[in-house]
DNA sequence: ATGGTCGGCCTCCGA
């Protein structure tokens, strides 16, 4: 078995507590970071190769930022998303490790709609869905993990209809991301638990977790060959409560080691 | 009573 995590930690040197402690109790085999907000060298490396991770990190000055942690070794590294070589943007990670292809990914937020930030958004899942294909040809266990910034259903936020101008709701972003979901794609979470109401974020303003108006927008995507072999998939909401949280809580799956 | 989001970085931007 393999447990495979995503968490958007929002900073992982003012994070480093926290997901070290949630390091040392869920213990992921491999755990897929976002917004790291720093550079490779200023990555807190020490702390997690001395709980036996291997680290490959994209990273970027005070903005976005990405990194995978896995226990087994990091093969064929990819730091840049193919498809637009102006792109600058610390946003993607991939590499295979326990024999899957992983990726940590932190699809562009699109806010304000209409403007630069939304076009730049629909390009990159327009890119994202393009590299899907790809992976998708070569036929083996691809989980395609990260931030998505994009609620996929009505049942993913708390109030649908005060979110439909929005980047992360809008029609647009919702047939985009349908779009990548049907080459042939599994939504690890909303395929093992079809009608639970669940959420991966909560904003910091509003009091927003103590009402719980969240949002589903950290997902875990599998290609057929690793939907095959999902046992399990949970949001772990525990992260969100704790001192200093992130404004993402964690979401794992585990995949069954083949025979 | 007060303040009311947070992180990074430099006084504001991005989320």
């Amino acid at each position: 078995m393999v447990k495979i995590a995503t968490w958007n930690v929002n900073s992982i040197k003012a994070r480093l507590a926290n997901v070290l402690d949630w390091l040392d109790s869920a213990e992921p085999d491999v755990l897929l970071l976002q917004e790291i907000k720093t550079l490779e060298n200023n990555f807190p490396r020490l702390e997690f190769e001395t709980r036996g991770y291997n680290l490959l990190i994209v990273g970027q000055k005070a903005y976005n930022g990405v990194a995978i942690a896995s226990r087994d070794k990091l093969h064929k590294p990819l730091t840049r998303l193919p498809g637009e070589r102006a792109d600058e943007q610390a946003r993607y990670a991939e590499a295979t490790t326990f024999g899957v292809r992983v990726a940590s990914l932190y699809l562009p937020n699109g806010n304000p709609m209409g403007g630069d930030k939304y076009d730049y958004k629909l390009r990159w899942m327009a890119r994202l869905r393009r590299h899907a294909i790809d992976l998708l040809a070569s036929e083996q266990p691809v989980v395609l993990g990260g931030d998505y910034n994009v609620i996929p259903a009505p049942e993913d936020v708390y109030d649908p209809a005060g979110w439909e101008n929005d980047a992360l709701y809008a029609l647009e972003t919702r047939r985009a991301f349908r779009a990548i979901v049907h080459l042939g794609l599994s939504d690890a979470f909303r395929a093992l638990h079809p009608d639970e109401r669940a959420y991966t974020y909560w904003d910091y303003q509003g009091m927003a977790w103590s009402n719980d108006h969240g949002l589903r927008i950290d997902h875990l995507l599998l290609s057929p060959q690793a939907a095959d072999r999902l046992e399990s998939c949970h949001i772990d909401r525990a992260p969100r409560g704790c001192d200093k949280a992130s404004d993402h809580t964690p979401i794992w799956c585990t995949l069954e080691t083949t025979p």
